[in-house]
DNA sequence: TGGTTTTAGTTGAAGCTTCAAGTAAGTGAA
DNA sequence: TTCACTTACTTGAAGCTTCAACTAAAACCA
């Protein structure tokens, strides 16, 4: 039989600690957005994203792809997010297969609200532990892994 | 106005990185568990949890502590788990309030042989994109993640 | 041109997670 | 001892995510 490679010390604490944060993390901010606005993190970053982008709109592709989210799990979320009235859809004037998400004004209210008790909830939960060097590690090797994840992944191409 | 303090660049990039490992990771491992044997990640995390225990068995509260889960999702899952006869719930004798969850033989044969690719995925999507010193830089950082999310987190009382 | 394939997105159902409420047993204080 | 509090866990319902199937438009190509 073929002994797989097992996982040394250090791969084992790194995969360890990975797992941990990940379910851990996303708990926490969720549990802030769901106490300041009744929305999930998921919800947030949809909101941010399309903050962020010019015109505040992008085709529902460009959002997935800036969520890392499938369509089907956006195609739901900006369903709720419409009702609420945060997000309006829109035909996309050269592609009529292309639904364009557009933030509204009380959408944009909305993260603009939202935004600084986030930003403190991410200090507080992650950044406020490292050290200036150890963002930068952080920074360096999770691009590495998203590069490794999806080697066209959105984040790579800002820089 | 009091500005909150706004991410640097370095601070982005980590948490935007981070963001993204976190939905794209457990999505790559939960396709290829689907596709092994027809269970989730958080499925796999539970019976190798108990695997790597004393006896095989550990108690609800501590087996939800080892995955970063909230009882009430082990509670469903474990009833998921034993249906499918790779666990089972016993009484514990000295304390009439806990529920000690066993993993029975079919459900060590189960990990026994996923766990070679498993293994595999979890070097191919992310320890093969790393140096060594990348590793032990991540499990580093990691582990001070983990402790400012929770404090006495069961991963760091193994070192 | 017409037919095939690919791209973009939506939908409903099934399964998973969270939330709130509830049960039962152990602990602690007077 | 008794009563209040805490701990350990379960449950059902509501909401979220995934999956498979579907529609429609654009691109390809012969």
């Amino acid at each position: 039989m073929t002994e797989p490679r097992w996982l040394n010390a250090d791969e084992r604490r790194a995969w360890l600690a990975l797992l941990s944060i990940n379910t851990l993390l996303p708990a926490a901010l969720d549990t802030q957005l769901q106490a300041a606005g009744k929305l999930s993190l998921f919800d947030y970053n949809v909101l941010a994203m399309l903050s962020e982008a010019d015109g505040r709109f992008l085709p529902m592709s460009e959002l997935a792809a800036r969520t890392s989210a499938s369509l089907s799990r956006l195609s739901h979320v900006v369903t709720k997010l419409q009702r609420r009235g945060w997000v309006e859809r829109e035909a996309h004037p050269g592609d009529a297969r292309v639904t364009v998400a557009h933030l509204t004004d009380a959408g944009m209210d909305t993260i603009v609200s939202l935004a600084p008790g986030h930003v403190d909830a991410v200090r507080a939960l992650m950044l406020d532990a490292m050290t200036d060097d150890d963002v930068a590690d952080l920074a360096r090797i999770g691009e590495k892994i998203v590069a490794r994840l999806d080697d066209d992944h959105w984040i790579l191409r800002e820089r």
